[in-house]
DNA sequence: TGAGCTGTTGTTAACGCTAACAATCGAGCA
DNA sequence: TGCTCGATTGTTAGCGTTAACAACAGCTCA
């Protein structure tokens, strides 16, 4: 590493001049052409190594266009689903010689989609990624020109983009037949905001299982993936069972960090968990084990879809257009889930 | 936007000729210069805006050595602290004008540091920012000399680097303060990883309140930020409790993740919180008010955190070394946590 | 022996921008 | 009237790299 204050970083010509070769074949060695004698090419690098050299990436970009680097458009980074596929999107991009930029969206507005990767395109990154951004911000994204290859991540399957998503109406549709096999004779649903394609995907698992097993369809109550929506969508429940609701002995709740405030109402207005109420969340957070009871739910594989996600840019990049799978998600059955009551 | 494919992106030239000046007067514009006559700085911006021109940041970036980004090095981007500080940093990088590349962090080793700091170098980046980072890591960071500013943000304290960070110290103090008032003879506690500078500080503050009110200090427990090293605190706590050991009547945990799991373990064991046991908590994660029972903790300010950061960052970079106070935390009483019980 | 390769190296010209300097014009003033 | 000065604009060079082309050696094969 240079001292602090160095005057000026090194550059291919003095490398050259240190190696007693043009700056061409530098950078010839440094590229991994082909065409270099082997002597030639052991001298540069031993130069390259004495004096620490590293390629200016700026002056790279200029000349070739691009900076080997992705832009990643986020909208809830402090959430843990899109925290954990950042972790595999960033693993796999560094394997693959791309470097990260991270813009984060005030709002999930089309003008903060708009801003972003216009920033983004300025910077000449060779892709942007949009991961888990929803409402007016995905629309927009759907409409985009932009001069390179725009992914998304976990927005739900889309026709007119490339994207990479774990199936959600899967995770959905084994919850809910998880506790109809328990023999509960329907199952509610607490959802996530109304414009995410995830909770909009959860619902429409929900209602298939439901209908394919003949069961009624409640009307499902709504929440915003926090834990205080849970807690308002379980006081809701919990005043339905004691109005007499019989149904009301299996609960769907759209991600963990609700279902621990709905177990938490529960608990508060004297219900058991699974006792009373069978209760299964979604995304299988780290905490899910913790919670009283531990949390039957749905676990995501976000660090694969991180990965998938890097794959299907780079396949962009080559030129073939990679059909991508959905990454499946899988039942964990933990204490929270248990036979319905006999009804009386 | 321009449409897919386009041959070539705008350029300074092209502005020009549009505008009827030369390239020069268009970058004076660009850059906001005196010295442009009204009327010229008009016909240009139309210019600029009629065409869809944005500057090319790799050019920039060559002739000016500055491409207004950080670098963000992060090692548990996947955890409630790190992720809601990028959150701050971002915002307010974002509002000085910079953009903000990440790299995570493999392990805590001293080269994947090095690696990651020296690919931000090699990027031409402005800055880099260490967050959260911890053992060899952080000891490296030391010891680094980059050709740009070094800042640590929530690394604690640190004599030979530009820091901010929270006072750890201070808000364990509070956390274990609160316990001694309610009457508990001591306070226990369970760790975060010892290599963790943010750990090491809760263990001194809480140690300097129970010394300072004349308490024992018992031996801590270790943990390693996940609940489940917090529930293993927690079995091992209840088997000192049925043990006969009766000074286990409080615990401070060095963080929420933990205090859940400690709080499942105690539940399992039939031991009740706050009756037999008080449990406080770090973090106020926001989950934490609907843990069994709501979780007393201490709330650090992320956001103000990442605000800070930047600050630093921008005041090093204008040459003025800022002395950087520690944002202070704040106790948030919530039902965990209660009066000792009388000593038979 | 010489034409035609092939492999290796060097030279030159961009890429799009900013900095430094040069040129021009009109106003102000002795 | 002629000179200086400031405001405005243009011209030129260079940032560090890669691409395209040129040059040259040594070899093969007729």
């Amino acid at each position: 590493m240079l001292p602090d204050g160095a005057p000026r970083a090194l550059a291919l010509s003095d490398v050259a001049v240190h190696a007693g070769v043009s700056h061409q074949t530098v950078s010839r060695v440094v590229n991994g052409h082909p065409n270099v004698a082997p002597a030639t090419r052991e001298r540069v690098q031993r130069a390259i190594t004495e004096l620490g050299y590293r390629p200016n990436a700026a002056a790279r970009a200029l000349v070739t266009g691009s900076t080997r680097s992705f832009g990643l458009v986020v909208s809830h980074i402090n959430q843990y689903g899109p925290a954990q596929t950042l972790l595999g999107l960033e693993k796999a991009a560094r394997a693959a010689g791309y470097s990260l930029g991270v813009a984060i969206l005030d709002d999930d507005s089309e003008a903060a989609m708009r801003e972003a990767v216009d920033r983004f395109v300025a910077q000449s990154v060779d892709a942007v990624v949009a991961l888990s951004t929803y409402g007016q911000a995905v629309e927009a994204l759907r409409r985009f020109e932009a001069p390179v290859p725009l992914i998304a991540v976990q927005v739900g399957r889309d026709e007119s983009r490339p994207t990479v998503w774990v199936a959600q109406e899967v995770g959905a549709e084994l919850a809910t037949r998880h506790l109809l096999e328990l023999g509960h004779r329907t199952v509610h649903h607490v959802t996530g905001p109304p414009d995410s394609l995830e909770a909009r995907g959860r619902v429409i698992g929900w209602r298939r299982a439901l209908e394919d097993a003949g069961a009624p369809v409640p009307e499902p109550l709504h929440g915003d993936w926090w834990p205080s929506s849970g807690h308002a969508a379980g006081r809701a429940l919990a005043a339905r069972v004691r109005a007499g609701q019989e149904d009301v002995t299996a609960v769907f709740v759209a991600n963990d960090q609700m279902a621990l405030g709905l177990l938490s109402a529960l608990a508060d207005e004297g219900l058991s968990v699974p006792g009373d109420i069978s209760v299964v969340g979604f995304d299988d957070v780290p905490e899910c084990g913790y919670f009283s009871p531990p949390l039957t739910t749905v676990r995501q594989d976000f660090a694969e879809l991180g990965r998938r996600g890097v794959e299907l840019v780079l396949s962009r990049l080559r030129g073939e257009p990679l059909e991508s799978q959905p990454v499946l998600p899988q039942l964990i059955v933990r204490r929270s889930t248990g036979p319905a009551r006999r009804t009386v």
